[in-house]
DNA sequence: GCCGTTTTCGGCCCGACTGTTTTCAGTCG
């Protein structure tokens, strides 16, 4: 029983007390369902180690829903779950994923003419079954139709790196639309999730019909959810769903903020806003129907006693808190980083030279670059020590024409099986940084794998600790580490974990680096480029170790050239 | 069903859009 068969499990309950009309109690599911989701270890292991007190420490898991964990963990079954299925036997997952879709209509189908699976719907559409039902017509049979055809080429969530272009590119066009005196995208974009759902932009514009025109005839949209006077819905060719807002320019703060999220986060200050006698919600804070503030996200939150809280930290991970006690980070800032930490070039895998990639990273602004080829353990043929000593010589060579900027000689290194590196340690004591990394046997068991990395970060050689967990977003599992072990090792060590900021990988992911930053452990920002397209990746990282309260003292390449160098590892250099 | 600088009861965020409906329920975010 993995986190993901009790989320679903709770999930479906929620569905089927909300096709009674239960009030609440459904909300309760759905949250527990939300936050087991969120748990990084598994709740059958909580369990074991400290019982159902532990289960219940789990947020919004009670006595009575720790207990339906506990007997699904214990037997695989829960008796409540089943009834509720039995009354209602449907594929609840299946079906709620039907954009339109919800609670009420899925036990009315199912009553009246006995849809149990997303199949039996699509055959009760197509026979023109669905239009005859109450409350059904025929555009809600052709809206389920379509609905199916989505489904079926469904790609759910988004890597980040993979939308933001296009909704900047979408935001500067709309810029551009007569009338429209302000864009702004918000949502999980604004936020910086590593994955996102959907879009969601913010306009002020004098005429919003002639912006809501042009926004449904991108030539990007390829269907139109809904469009209104203040709110229009699209879906884009590349599967990804985008809405517009337009808002009074005296809302715009309170939209911003509203339509920014995350959702939790929203509650949270609207709750806040009731325990001061006011009313929160997209157009602004109001006393009784005075407006007291809006026009901006600072006076928001002002009014409601709160400092400024970036978009990164609005996840409900402890902000509002620490917004109240005055205690949220001075997060490191988009312009902050100084040198970047990882490269490759055509020494190795990387597609352009040591000098292409220096031009480009100053040209950036940035005052240093660490070149890290791989090693030669790796299957693609990585340098071995004596390359690595060709390559320093190179590297002085081109330094002595520089001004104003350093090429750092360094190497990403492959961790052996054991924990042991791949290249001698005398050669690395020459080299001014050293990145070591995981790229085989990435299915080694947690001890074993925690282990190996451990020793490795011990080579007194090993600055920093490249892509620690390995994952590629949507593509492949991270390997399997105890994270606190590793934190707490890096910690003893001094070895600094890196955040890569290639927006496949951001590893270590915002979670992990909140954990780094609490425990005292030193980060890096490294793009990990493999051409000069890619050194402009860094601010995807630097989201990432926002997102992980990271301020500017946790990270070693903020500092200036010598100052970083300083801070590596002691005794060497 | 959960939760508590409203704490063991009485609350639980709020509004836009759609479709089917003559005033609103359902869904979504």
């Amino acid at each position: 029983m993995t986190n993901a068969d009790i989320a679903r499990v709770m999930r479906e309950i929620a569905v089927f007390l909300d096709m009674d009309g239960v009030p609440f109690k459904p909300r309760a599911y759905e949250k527990v369902a939300y936050a087991i989701e969120a748990v990084d270890e598994p709740i059958a292991g909580i369990y074991q180690r400290g019982g159902i007190k532990a289960v219940e420490e789990i947020p919004g898991v009670g006595k009575s829903i720790a207990e339906k964990i506990v007997t699904l963990i214990d037997t695989g079954k829960l008796p409540y779950y089943e009834e509720l299925r039995k009354k209602t036997p449907v594929d609840v997952a299946g079906l709620t994923a039907i954009e339109g879709l919800g609670p009420k209509n899925i036990k009315t189908l199912y009553q009246e003419i006995g849809v149990r699976t997303v199949a039996d719907l699509e055959k009760a559409a197509l026979a023109g079954k669905i239009r005859e039902l109450p409350h059904f017509g025929e555009k809600s049979e052709q809206k389920i139709l379509k609905g199916i055809g989505f489904l079926k080429q469904r790609s759910g969530r988004f890597p980040l790196g993979a939308v933001l272009a296009l909704m900047s590119e979408i935001e500067a066009r709309l810029v551009k639309v007569p009338g429209v005196h302000r864009v702004a995208i918000a949502g999980s974009i604004r936020r910086r999730k590593e994955t996102v759902g959907d879009g969601d932009i913010l306009v002020i514009a004098r005429k919003p019909e002639a912006v809501m025109d042009y926004f449904v005839a991108m030539p990007e949209v390829v269907h139109v959810h809904g469009k209104g006077h203040t709110k229009s819905s699209v879906k884009l060719n590349t599967g990804m769903d985008v809405d517009l807002r337009v808002v009074p320019a005296a809302s715009w703060g309170a939209a911003l903020n509203y339509f920014t999220g995350s959702k939790d986060h929203n509650v949270a200050l609207r709750r806040l806003a009731i325990e001061k006698k006011l009313k929160l919600n997209e157009y602004g804070v109001f006393r009784g129907d005075k407006a007291v503030a809006g026009k901006t996200e600072e006076e928001v939150y002002g009014v409601l006693g709160l400092p400024y809280i970036p978009p990164e930290l609005r996840e409900m991970t402890g902000e509002i808190e620490a917004a109240q006690a005055g205690t949220l980070p001075d997060l490191i800032g988009y312009d902050d980083v100084r040198g970047d930490l990882q490269t490759q070039t055509t020494w190795t895998d990387g597609a352009n030279s040591i000098e292409e990639m220096a031009a480009e990273a100053q040209r950036l602004g940035r005052e240093y670059i660490a070149i890290t080829d791989h090693t030669k353990s790796l299957a693609m043929m990585g340098a071995d020590e004596k390359q690595l000593r060709q390559q320093m010589k190179a590297i002085d060579k081109l330094n002595k024409g520089l001004q104003g900027f350093t090429i750092l000689k360094g190497a990403e290194v492959n961790i052996n099986k054991d924990g042991s590196l791949d290249i001698d340690d005398e050669t690395l004591a020459e080299l001014d940084v050293v990145g070591v990394a995981v790229h085989s046997h990435l299915n080694l068991p947690r001890a074993e794998q925690t282990r190996r990395v451990i020793r490795a970060m011990e080579n007194p050689n090993a600055d920093i600790f490249f892509h620690p967990t390995a994952r590629v977003l949507q593509k492949r599992e991270p390997i399997d580490l105890d994270i606190d072990a590793v934190i707490a090792a890096a910690k003893r060590t001094r070895t600094v974990l890196e955040i890569d900021a290639y927006p496949e990988r951001l590893d270590l992911k915002d979670e992990h680096v909140r954990k780094a930053v609490d425990a005292g452990v030193k980060l890096a920002i490294d793009t990990d480029a493999h051409s000069v397209h890619h050194l402009s990746y860094l601010h995807f990282g630097i989201a990432t170790a926002r997102r992980g309260w990271a301020t500017r003292a946790d990270v070693v390449n903020a500092l200036p050239l010598r100052g970083f160098l300083r801070s590596l590892k002691g005794g060497r250099r």
